[in-house]
DNA sequence: TGGACGTTTCGGCCGGCGCCGAAACGCCGG
DNA sequence: CCGGCGTTTCGGCGCCGGCCGAAACGTCCA
């Protein structure tokens, strides 16, 4: 009983950071996988800096955060990829059942612009997201019918397009992970991380503003159309 | 904003419900896949039954538990497969950071019973599950390099073995979870249920107590053996 | 039909915690 | 070296929510 109850103090203390509305809305902009500062949270959640300053001094403790002090400022991001995988997990729980509806004309176009597509912590997400996870398993890079792996085929593409792959680490390879706006599963782990990282490098998309969503370049165009058939019909 | 807003706030509404340490020893006792009464289950979190009435209320409402009234029983068991795996989820992420121990010795033969086989809401763990997640990797059943499915050969296996697979669920064939006494994933999703109800079915493994220890029977180490290649050593 | 028992509802208590504003602390630039 | 600014600490406020016990409700059994 001593033992259950420590997994279930652990349990309820990992929750309870994310049971917050203020650190949940923290956690979800940190998504988009880049470093945000104490203030622009603070200002995005909508509370006083010493608030969220202490939202923060939690949230780290509790492992989900990792910070950078660089002079005046305090920089958070999410702690590891394992990390971000929970907070998207819990979110598209969340959501299916919440049917959320923007509410300004605003909202709207920069909703839309995250459908379009959007980075998802470190990979491609939305329809952009979708629409090459589809053409990688139409051509049989990717197989999703008996779980969710690369194939061989897969892994040769990835040397032939020359987006390199980290094989050695311990993190998989390929891993599903549940689109909010699309409701189906898109590529993430390492070689969705590849894929997104080579897009961005190699201007195939750009990001829009300060937020998570993303736009395809002409040249992204060309190469997404070249390298795995996807038109441009899939894009918008 | 509001739309964030809605999301953050659907987030931390689902993580409040697990971040009380009553509700989340009721979730990690309801992982073993079986429904348990109001009072079984007020009796193992050590609260009054009227205190542990008001916590399955806010579970049912919240969509995590399904509940069957019974007279005058109230049984409750988890939502679906999807909460089983988000708690499986959080779960996994809270255990590496508190190595709990057992500590009286009841406990610790407890705890080697369950780190022994045990099931995982509805597939199996432990080091029986990892010696049969090792073994159709090593048989070439599946396939985790690349990610996690299973093969073509996998699903011959299936097949030859005479365990009915469903592969017109939505979902997933494979999946893998990751263990919390082994610290490495095994099979989970449709393949490992199926699995798991076939070994209890045809006897190769039966239940401890009441609890979600499992054990190895004779002619489940035979079937085991045959089938998979599996010695006694690597169940002990 | 009456008593036992599992469950639920209702007050009441109390601790935890999220919020703010004021003030202090550091770093930076002029 | 001084003023601006991002951040942190601290005190105080108020509310949410978990806990219990008492009592009511409903079911099952003798």
């Amino acid at each position: 009983m001593a033992t259950k109850d420590s997994r279930a103090a652990g349990l309820a203390a990992l929750a309870s950071l994310v049971a917050d509305e203020t650190r949940a809305a923290c956690l979800l902009a940190l998504l988009d996988g880049r470093a945000w500062t104490a203030g622009e949270l603070a200002r995005h959640a909508g509370v006083a800096p010493s608030t969220l300053s202490e939202h923060l001094g939690r949230l780290v403790a509790g492992g989900l955060l990792a910070q950078e002090r660089q002079g005046r400022h305090r920089y958070v991001r999410l702690a590891d990829t394992r990390t971000a995988q929970l907070v998207e997990d819990l979110a598209a729980q969340v959501t299916p059942a919440g049917t959320a509806r923007p509410r300004t004309l605003r909202e709207s176009s920069a909703g839309s612009a995250m459908a379009r597509g959007r980075t998802c912590y470190d990979h491609l997400a939305g329809r952009l997201g979708i629409a090459i996870t589809d053409a990688f398993t139409e051509r049989g890079l990717l197989r999703q019918d008996t779980g969710f792996a690369l194939t061989d085929a897969g892994l040769r593409w990835y040397g032939a397009a020359g987006i390199p792959l980290d094989r050695s680490a311990r993190r998989p390879l390929a891993r599903a992970c549940l689109d909010w706006t699309e409701r189906r599963p898109h590529l993430a782990g390492a070689a969705g991380a590849a894929l997104c990282r080579h897009a961005l490098d190699a201007g195939w998309c750009v990001r829009i503003g300060s937020e998570r969503a993303v736009r395809v370049t002409a040249p992204g165009e060309r190469a997404l159309h070249e390298l795995l058939g996807i038109g441009r019909e899939a894009l918008c």
